[in-house]
RNA sequence: CGAGGCGUGGCUCAGUUUGGUAGAGCGCCGCGUUCGGGACGCGGAGGCCGCAAGUUCGAAUCUUGUCGCCUCGACCA
């Protein structure tokens, strides 16, 4: 087509620079808008339908389990926070400090909140005194700010959206099944709703949560070939629990440290949706997180009865999120716009459709287009979302498996990583030692993304040093 | 925090070398014609040239300082 390449000017090929077609679809696609501060954004109608979707689904998994919501205090004080070392060493850098109420300086300053593990634990030490009140399973929708060096909108904000759920229990065993159960939460959501497979695992120690004895991970894959951490869980075990002393009486009349848990997802994942699945022309949302599920586009709008037509398309898809494109740009300008947005079906109506009483309607996903009788559209479109929803995670799942490899050796490790292309998830075996992880770290900017939980025998030697291996990792470039 | 780049209508930028009446395209507003892949005509609105101090008769342009943004590294959801 002679206009191909106007239609997609204004969107850098993904092909020729990853990073700033992700940037273009981020503003093309009207989901935020930049703010006068480095790494602060506007989060534009569009952009917070999709999370608005993301956390009703997210939102109504975390209930099915006991989950119930709660909103802490923004502010820390610093000796709070202070009271468990390591969470405060990892963070350290990157809190942001309240120093002044008014015109007056604080006589202690405050943290705003980089996570909140420490004033859950301030607030269960005096909520809970008895075994009966246990287990703790509170979660919270806020924001929370980190001071990061570079920022890229969703992947890297100082100021990010998020949940953190925060439990507390009786038992090592329950804490330990509740992390396991959030990690589960956020692979089912990331699979069906997004539509982005992710590999479970364990976090390194290198590379877990300061403070958690144990992180546990969902790790995707971009369409770059580099890798994205769609949301954790962690067990604490009682380390916050003694820190803050965290105690309640037992059936046995002893007075017990908890056991606790926290786990989060964030923003992030719409970054982890743009470049799973979107494409040259822009974005491509999954149906089931789509704030916009059907475009009628009308041809020759003000020809009698054509815009009417589509409005009876519109009540004839009740029950589906549906939009009347009347606005009086050209039909081929809707085409792209909805095209950007990513809305997954677009139903074309015009004079000619009309008198054989058809209507055209094209997928986003890969552009298939058919005639449908307009008496069908509704089952049509139903039929169509879920399909589109299902093979847009076959795509995504053909193209992880594809981009997944194995190497038994170093030279095998070498030439998957030893260049600027051929990313990609690499499993390896790894002898534990963290002087490994720092050394590949160093040669080829990979990092240890998980120690999957379903391990693979690739051979019996450390990708590095070539001492006897003990565990699968998978590896791969981050964002 | 290191290295580079950039601050001029909403956006992309020209103008800065050589100081002399602030420009273009896109977008926006109005009217009309269009409409099956980013339409067109006519008319119109919109700028303390990031901020501050200096040099000068005169500064978007020169000097100094300062603030901010973008990209890439080290650190991180």
């Amino acid at each position: 087509m002679a206009d191909k390449k106007k239609l997609v000017a204004e969107i850098t090929s993904m092909d020729e620079d990853f990073t700033q077609w992700y940037t273009d679809v981020c503003i093309k696609a009207d989901l935020i808008a930049y703010s006068h501060i480095k790494g602060f954004m506007v989060i534009k109608p569009y952009g917070y339908a999709i999370w608005e979707n993301m956390q009703k689904l997210l939102d109504e998994r975390f209930k099915e389990t006991g989950v119930q919501n709660v909103y802490m205090p923004l502010l820390i004080p610093e000796s709070l926070l202070r009271k468990e070392g390591e969470l405060v060493n990892g963070f350290a850098p990157e809190v942001a400090w309240v120093t002044a109420g008014g015109t007056e300086p604080l006589t202690e300053r405050l943290a705003i909140r980089p996570t909140s593990e420490t004033v859950f634990s301030d607030f269960y030490k005096d909520d809970v005194h008895s075994y009966r009140d246990l287990p703790r399973l509170y979660n919270q929708w806020c924001s929370v700010v980190r001071w990061e060096k570079e920022t890229r909108p969703f992947l890297r904000s100082r100021e990010f959206l998020w949940q953190e759920g925060h439990t507390i229990h009786a038992s090592k065993e329950e804490a330990e099944a509740r992390t396991q159960q959030m990690l589960n939460i956020y692979a089912d959501f990331l699979a069906n709703d997004m539509a982005i497979p992710t590999i479970k695992g364990q976090k390194t120690e290198k590379e877990k949560f300061a403070g958690a004895e144990a992180t546990y991970t969902v790790e995707a894959l971009m369409h770059d070939g580099r890798a994205l951490q769609s949301g954790t869980s962690h067990f604490f075990g009682q380390k916050f629990a003694k820190a803050y002393d965290i105690t309640y009486t037992d059936k046995d009349n002893q007075l017990k440290y908890v056991w606790q848990t926290s786990w989060g997802a964030t923003t992030r994942m719409i970054g982890a949706m743009i470049m799973v699945h979107g494409d040259n022309r822009g974005l491509v949302i999954p149906p089931k997180i789509a704030p916009i599920q059907v475009d009628i586009i009308p041809i020759q709008q003000r020809k009698e009865g054509v815009l009417d037509k589509a409005y009876e398309i519109r009540d004839m898809l009740k029950g589906f999120r549906v939009k009347v494109d009347d606005t009086d740009k050209s039909p081929g300008f809707k085409f792209s716009e909805q095209e950007m947005r990513g809305i997954p079906l677009r139903i074309e109506i015009g004079p000619r459709d009309i008198e054989n009483g058809t209507c055209v309607i094209v997928r986003r996903d890969n552009f298939e287009k058919k005639e449908i009788r307009i008496s069908d559209a509704a089952a049509a479109v139903g039929e169509l979302l879920k399909t589109v929803q299902s093979d847009m995670l076959k795509k995504a799942k053909a193209h992880l498996e594809e981009m997944t490899y194995a190497a038994a050796t170093p030279e095998e490790f070498r030439a998957r990583f030893d260049n600027d292309k051929g990313d990609g998830f690499v499993k390896a075996m790894w002898c534990g030692d963290r002087a490994c992880e720092d050394k590949i770290k160093e040669m080829y900017g990979v990092t240890s993304r998980c120690i999957p939980f379903e391990q693979e025998h690739i051979a019996g030697t450390c990708v590095c040093c070539g001492k006897p291996a003990k565990k699968m990792v998978l590896w791969a470039k981050a964002y």
